[in-house]
RNA sequence: GGUCCCAUCGUCUAGCGGCCUAGGACGCUGGCCUCUCACGCCGGAGACACGGGUUCGAUUCCCGUUGGGACCA
């Protein structure tokens, strides 16, 4: 029998954050290796900062990234998102709220924010925890001005033990938990609470999340008790950290998918990067999603937190460059030169043509972006001059070499690498000369610079007529 | 402040009492290859936070200290 449900919940309030895909991999991993449901919740009762955009930005990025989902929210003709939000479903959790209440299980309290702030303050201050006082308890009239929030009753004997498969049994004294706050004033429900019903209501089997929600396990806990619902089974993962140790955020660069997009990233990669964050299957570092399924288990997972190190995720970017399909990477170069604006709509290269350009691009590119100013060169009609390079390789003793060369290079057929080479190799010959002496400053009259793919490739894919043009130009001036 | 979590090379990690003079990967670095830059290949430096136990034997188990982190906010 299949019981794995398991489901990741952002909340839609900006970027989908590159901490948020791992726990939503690791969800997804764990559904696909047990054959299980993998479902996409999306948590908006933060109204003031929810919005549509922010749920389309997460589809895309889920799309993007492979992670595909068997229950969540759908995306309408008309632009709006339907289905698997919380602020859809409020009649179930102001239900759920009032079982509660009428069972004694939660109370309602008119305390102030400011006079609970003052309080906190004052135990803190004492040396106490800053717990609800519940002073509220047992209130039964209403009080006159104030709009009271629901609070949840919860026990103060005995311990709740979260047992996580990650980090094994933890425990919690209930006296040290306080009444939580489970429906705010304005009607929403709160965090801890919203997701219990949701788990509950969608039959959530193992919850997989942050770690920063491990604190907040024993009150989610006590509330399923209160219901008469057997909790889930939980896994609290470690965080993802900036190379400073303290929670990966915006100051540490990229954290967004979107932006990895536009750094020149393939999904593969960015996916079996953050997979070996926190996960391991022995010494094993390149993953196919398919391996990664087969081989994923919540009890590989490690306890400490990780720092998410770039220079790790190029390296793999360029593997799997490495192993992309040519017609593929010719797509989507493509579209960043588009974007770039260096290629119009309507004019674009010959698709053949861009695949060779690939193919001699590929190796020495590690992101798309790079590859992208590696093919500017062939694309463009002008050429950006190095000029430190031109001082360097194009100087005046050199143009009766190129002129000879571009001499060969106009009749030659087939215009071909080995071809190309026999060319050089003779010219190199004849005039005692080696290689090198001819073929950089070739490159940088061809590229305007000192770095490109090989020469005879580069004279190849850019063609007779740049070639000549641009070895001819580099000889006048 | 309280509660909870965590701790192996700079980083990601293997290690689940003897196989460890601690393995792999990224990065760094020396060399080779070479028309440039890369790629690739060969080599090198580099870690068990500290202190107590337990044990014939601890990186591995227990306790404490220190240091990080999270939540309450």
């Amino acid at each position: 029998m299949n019981t794995v449900r398991v489901r990741f919940a952002p909340s839609p309030t900006g970027a989908l954050h590159i901490g948020g895909v791992r726990t939503a991999l690791f969800n997804w991993l764990f559904a696909r290796h047990h054959k299980g449901t993998f479902i996409l919740r999306i948590e908006d009762t933060d109204q003031a900062r929810s919005t549509d955009d922010s749920i389309k930005v997460i589809i895309d990025g889920m799309k993007w990234l492979g992670m595909d989902w068997d229950e969540g929210p759908s995306v309408l003709p008309d632009g709006s998102v339907k289905g698997y939000r919380q602020t859809e479903r409020m009649a179930i959790y102001r239900e759920y709220a009032d079982r509660l209440q009428k069972e004694g299980k939660a109370y309602l309290c008119y305390c102030s924010p400011e006079e609970l702030d003052m309080r906190r303050k004052k135990a803190m201050a004492d040396g106490k925890a800053p717990k609800y006082d519940r002073k509220c308890y047992g209130i039964k009239e209403p009080v006159a001005g104030r709009t009271p929030v629901l609070r949840f009753h919860s026990t103060d004997e005995g311990e709740t033990v979260v047992r996580d498969l990650v980090r094994g049994a933890v425990t919690f004294e209930n006296k040290q938990l306080d009444d939580l706050i489970i429906m705010r004033s304005d009607g929403f429900p709160t965090y801890n609470f919203a997701v219990v019903v949701d788990d509950v209501t969608m039959k959530i089997s193992h919850v997989i999340r942050g770690d920063d929600h491990l604190n907040n396990t024993p009150r989610q806990i006590q509330i399923y008790r209160a219901f008469g619902f057997e909790p889930p089974q939980f896994a609290h993962l470690p965080m993802i950290l900036g190379s400073d140790k303290a929670k990966l955020s915006k100051r540490h660069g990229a954290t967004a998918v979107t932006e990895y997009i536009d750094l020149g990233y393939l999904p593969e990669a960015l996916v079996n990067y953050l997979s070996r964050l926190g996960w391991s299957h022995g010494d094993q570092e390149i993953f196919s999603p398919k391996e990664l399924i087969e081989s994923f288990s919540l009890e590989s997972v490690g306890k400490a937190p990780s720092v998410f190190n770039a220079e790790k995720l190029v390296w793999l970017n360029h593997h799997y460059i490495q192993r992309a399909d040519h017609g593929r990477l010719a797509g989507l170069l493509l579209d960043l030169l588009k974007k770039d604006g260096i290629v119009q709509a309507g004019s674009e290269p010959d698709a053949t043509w861009l695949k060779k350009l690939v193919k001699i691009l590929a190796e020495r590119s590690h992101t798309l972006v790079e590859m992208k100013t590696g093919a500017i060169p062939f694309i463009k009609d002008e050429i950006a001059m190095d000029e430190k390079a031109k001082a360097k390789h194009l100087t005046p003793d050199v143009a009766p070499l190129l002129t000879e060369l571009a001499g060969a290079l106009k009749a030659l057929e087939p215009f071909s690498h080995d071809a190309i080479e026999k060319v050089f190799n003779d010219l190199v010959t004849t005039k005692g000369i080696k290689l090198g002496k001819l073929a950089q400053p070739v490159r940088v009259a061809l590229t305007g610079g000192t770095v490109s793919p090989g020469i005879f490739d580069v004279i190849e894919v850019m063609g007779r007529d740049k070639v000549i043009k641009r070895i001819e130009a580099a000889v006048k001036s």
